[in-house]
DNA sequence: AAAAGTGTGGGTTTTTAACACCACAATTAA
DNA sequence: TTAATTGTGGTGTTAAAAACCCACACTTTT
């Protein structure tokens, strides 16, 4: 039942700061995903960390929200806990 | 015949990357493999911008090279020249 | 009240990368 | 010379991202 993938503290740090890029510029999650080809159900996810996404999607996160791919990655995070 | 995958602007600048962090630490291949958990001939894929990798792979990158993941995305980009 | 927009979740299909290998030529070290 | 290491390719399997759709409760706008 439900998802397969389990949600790393990676993804979901990740996704809080497309969140708080979203947000900031205050773009629904369709107009988003209009701006950058990801369907506005999988921008859902990618923000709540469900999915592990692609450089690729990267990308065009950052297109869509007019950064630089370097700043979605602006935000703390301990690698020592990365377990492998 | 041979690569499905285009390589892309932005997986062959970002392949850049790693293979500056990878060489300035004189690592090889290998031995980068050894510390991040992915295997030799991928990261050789990588570095070449033959693949298009995923976020936690980003994760294992970084810390193969002691690095944080911003850092892997400290270079120069043009999102205008992204297509769609 | 009606219409439009919102976040959210579910499901299906197609695409594709990760993964775990192997093989080999060339280089470097013993 | 032999042995080890390096970068580089190839392969088949499997898990999952991506793309697409829809549905619904809730809020905002008209």
């Amino acid at each position: 039942m439900g998802n397969s993938v389990e949600k790393t503290d990676f993804q979901i740090a990740f996704g809080r700061q497309i969140e708080k890029f979203r947000t900031e510029q205050n773009l629904s999650y369709r107009q988003l995903a209009q701006r950058c080809d990801i369907d506005h159900s999988n921008i859902s996810k990618i923000e709540k960390g469900e999915i592990n996404i692609q450089l690729s999607s990267v990308l065009q996160l950052a297109k869509g929200l007019s950064i630089s791919p370097k700043e979605l990655f602006d935000f703390n995070f301990d690698l020592g806990d990365v377990i492998s």
